[in-house]
DNA sequence: GTCTATATCCAGATAGAC
DNA sequence: GTCTATCTGGATATAGAC
């Protein structure tokens, strides 16, 4: 300990650190399991300081949920501009939520978590909220021009996305063992041609790339 | 209070009331918001009892757990018998679930619960169980049987089961407000044909029933 | 096996100095 | 705003009568 005994300064502001930690804490073992000492601890701070900015364990839950949220939607705000058809739309929600998965697991596996009723309560169930509602959009568009078969828009729902919700959760439970991206295209097919053997004398235009590059 | 004033015998056994309680409070509230002492009082049994059958409310959990994917795993097997071709397997056991989904909300709820992590330590993810893995095993011989396009196992489940649990949920959170058996057959075309609006001059049998009338 | 009463523990929350 | 020390409520679990 040759020049300092006091430990450098952590640059990141407070309230910062708390949401991190939390979030790290509450992916690895679940809302109810984590303390808001757990917390406290993990993030270097008093609790004081926690009920300062939070009021409590529950608030730096909701805090959290609103923030990821946010994020979610900015992302899905940002493919409604840059694509324009509903099946390019949702091939690139797709294709970001499984890069997602891979570069930013706590918060895919936070928003995702199934209940968020269970530690929130009285939030509303997650496919009620604002990206939701855009994805809800989009397929409702692509089956008014015809894009996209027309059915029950939840129906839709589920099979163009539930798909992909439970691709996310074996990749998070460890079942699929490489990044979702690699299997991105292969299961773009399934949805959208189905999972009938295709037909052998098949005059499509053979498999161009579902998604256009990622930009970052 | 005419005759009796105390009320009749509950006939049922205990460790049933106790279990037919927790599932219902645990469905409705979640594991971690219901206490021993919630239970005991909707089970009418005194905690002794309680502790005594299943040593405390992690016994209950895990009690309930193990049976019921056992009752899962029973209608699995009672497809692989009546059913052969990997897609009628498929489809019948949709089915299946979609109408337990109403007949046995709280069975279907409690086990598509996602993350029994939070309150099993220890306990595998639940698409390492018994019966998903036949599921994955169906899937496997309709690949070698050229019946089902060929893919990434992974892939395949998540296309053709992924849709069906995120209609459950769905229906579970209230979203969707009919039966889900009504939306079967639409959804099964999108799961087997995709979501590509169908090409307008084909030649295909048009629609017979996917799946064989419903025993019971 | 079932019950009531009680003990123990710990998470959530607060008080008040700095 | 941040901290430590402390309070309180409630949940799990046990003891011991019946």
């Amino acid at each position: 300990m040759p020049y300092l005994t006091r430990e450098p300064p952590n640059p990141e502001p407070v309230n910062c650190r708390i949401l991190t930690a939390a979030l790290e804490l509450f992916v690895a073992k679940g809302f109810h399991n984590i303390s808001v000492h757990d917390i406290q601890k993990q993030a270097n701070v008093s609790i004081g300081s926690i009920y300062n900015h939070f009021g409590g364990k529950e608030g730096i839950a909701k805090a959290l949920y609103d923030r990821l949220l946010n994020e979610i939607d900015i992302l899905i705000q940002s493919v409604m501009h840059d694509e324009s058809s509903a099946k390019a739309r949702c091939n690139k929600i797709i294709s970001l939520l499984f890069e997602h998965t891979e570069s930013h697991r706590n918060i895919i596996a936070f928003i995702f978590h199934p209940k968020h009723n269970d530690f929130l309560p009285g939030e509303l169930p997650i496919c009620s909220t604002v990206p939701f509602k855009s994805v809800h959009d989009i397929l409702k568009q692509g089956m008014k021009d015809g894009e996209i078969r027309t059915s029950n828009l939840w129906v839709a729902v589920a099979t163009v996305f539930g798909g992909a919700y439970h691709m996310i959760q074996l990749r998070l439970d460890g079942m699929i063992k490489v990044p979702l991206p690699t299997l991105l295209d292969e299961f773009l097919q399934h949805t959208w041609q189905g999972m009938n053997t295709p037909i052998k004398n098949s005059r499509k235009k053979k498999s161009v790339r579902l998604v256009s590059a990622s930009r970052k």
